[in-house]
DNA sequence: ATTAGATTTGAAAGCGCTTTGAGAATGTGG
DNA sequence: CCACATTCTCAAAGCGCTTTCAAATCTAAT
């Protein structure tokens, strides 16, 4: 069933048919009706190639895999797609999936997604502090969103959480509760996320006047092995030199900290303070880590929701500035946090 | 760039170039070769919006989300995505993602696919042993080809890991080692995957006349908090009678059988031996594992570019027989198998 | 009754490709 | 030189929708 077979059906013209379904002023209210039952009744779907091609909008999105690979990077990456997929289906709208592969960039990747003209606008996740990409796609005219920021001063719509704010909150509580040695266990630092909590950290400790020695501070991808190994290192100093509080820019990262505190006869909460990021991953949980985990929290999941919404806006309405949203990231006190011990 | 745009400056028809780009055998090679230049020369991509009206097919392929979510699963999924994307890619195809979301059931999502005749085929992961969706999409016409299998006798394109057969290799080894209890600690038994593991160990053992009372074998989430606890339940039990082996289906819960194993003082390859299936996640190393892991291994993201290879053909050439491909999964003995120690 | 204005409908022209059915050009054997 | 097959090329008809522009109908004010 078309339109063309709908609309005879009808005694209407395709014009009418096509106007009454895709809510258009100026068409009468008992038509519409009229028109709806009809289409209901035959089960009409318009072709999305049809639509796509009289329109040239392909009412998909894009998104592309991110090149670096990890199990954390994997688990974000599908937490953020889920959301972006689930809120995209609400709307009608496809997410397809781009990859460099072999020899291919992901310039590649971005230049032939527009060439084809497949997609209306790409999602980019991942930003590095300095990442060519939003530039990339605003020469190549295609609209773009990105998951987080980078540091450059160009305009694109983004949606990113306030990862400086967050860094920031959690040191300044440990720095309340008397703690002067902490560490940062980050993540690889050419991300921004990573920058962006680094600076919130040290800003904390700066208004205090903390000393931070520069080992305290690391970042590699966020998985348990290198949490643990930092950890060690750094609780190898003798006891008066080593940090009392560790903040983690994951729980993965969190989980190695508290593996190398048990060897060593430490107790977390008890003599050794940790916060660790949570981006409310399923089987991840902050509560029922051992002892609960103070976090700084903001649901991945959720984001991928807003974005797609923020981006279909933005398409639709490309006369408005483009969107610039900032999560705050929710400071959770558990049982993972205490007054420094006395020196 | 379109397509009458570049035939007029050639000087030839639509047809004639048309042909020429697509491989049609009836336009000489001297104009396939000038019509080629041209087209490379001003960048042209044909539209893939105007191709999918015309030939009736979308050049998508669809996939959705498992309905169960947890950790490895999606670790499982991404990289089975991954595969696929990377496969369709070079195939010139796009894989788009639907979600069952909110009221919305996996069923509604696939008929919403295929009403809107957004893609050509569809992708099915993680069968159940009783499974209602390829006779849904048979019944809505929607070609499909499923990742693993099902225990329903109806015929459907699939390919999948010999899992029986792995199982059973494990555990005959195991036999051979001269153990006598062994465990199987599987994933969710209503996952296909998980059923015909257990048939391949029960035939090993049941060959052997080797005894397996029902509490050795348990299928749960495969995550390394329940490979802890059931290896800690299983273990508890008086020496002489408690498992000198265990069979895992991930290596996630082959960590938490090393976890338990390792609390009691067992040495995993000397008091315990250990084989784990082994998708080949990144970041899974059973080769960094303590010590180095006996595995069953086979590549879940080769697994997604095959299976598009598959689905393309199947596309193609729908007079063929349904592809149905089974893999064997390596048997690759490491560390963490030893004989049986003595009684 | 007439007309300007508002409301509602329709005919037709695309969107850019594929593909059918025919026609022109070339080659081959009698 | 003709009949015939073979090779190459093309005009035109879709595919199913949107959208422009024009026409028809209705309403209210003159």
């Amino acid at each position: 069933m078309n339109l063309r077979e709908l609309s005879t059906q009808l005694g209407l013209s395709q014009t009418t048919v096509s106007r009454a379904l895709n809510g258009f002023p100026e068409v009468s209210e008992e038509t519409r009706a009229r028109v709806r039952a009809a289409a209901e009744l035959h089960g009409y779907r318009p072709s999305a190639a049809a639509r796509r091609l009289a329109t040239g909008q392909s009412g998909t999105l894009g998104m592309v895999f991110p090149g670096e690979r990890n199990m954390l990077g994997d688990l974000l990456f599908t937490e953020f797609l889920g959301g972006c997929v689930s809120k995209a289906s609400e709307l009608s709208y496809d997410v397809t999936l781009g990859m460099a592969y072999g020899s291919q960039s992901e310039e590649a990747v971005y230049r032939r997604a527009v060439r084809n003209a497949r997609v209306d606008a790409m999602i980019l996740s991942s930003p590095l502090v300095a990442d060519p990409r939003p530039a990339l796609l605003r020469q190549l005219g295609m609209p773009h969103i990105v998951h987080g920021r980078t540091q450059s001063p160009e305009a694109y719509a983004f949606l990113d959480i306030d990862n400086e704010g967050a860094f920031h909150a959690a040191a300044k509580l440990l720095a309340d509760l008397g703690h002067r040695r902490m560490a940062l266990i980050n993540g690889e630092q050419h991300y921004n996320f990573a920058a962006d909590r680094e600076r919130g950290f040290r800003r904390a400790l700066e208004a205090r006047s903390i000393d931070l020695p520069p080992e305290f501070v690391c970042g590699e991808a966020m998985v348990e092995t290198n949490g643990h190994a930092q950890a060690q290192r750094l609780l190898g100093a003798p006891a008066g030199q080593r940090p009392t509080a560790f903040v983690c820019s994951s729980i993965g990262l969190a989980s190695g900290v508290a593996k190398a505190c048990r060897a060593l006869g430490l107790i977390i909460g008890r003599d050794v303070a940790l916060i660790a990021h949570d981006d409310r991953l399923h089987d991840m949980g902050a509560e029922t880590f051992d002892p609960p985990l103070t976090t700084t929290q903001s649901p991945i999941g959720d984001a991928g929701r807003r974005i797609v919404e923020l981006c279909v806006a933005m398409l639709q309405n490309p006369a408005e500035p483009l969107p610039a949203e900032v999560w705050p990231a929710d400071l959770v006190v558990r049982q993972s946090t205490m007054p420094a011990p006395s020196p």
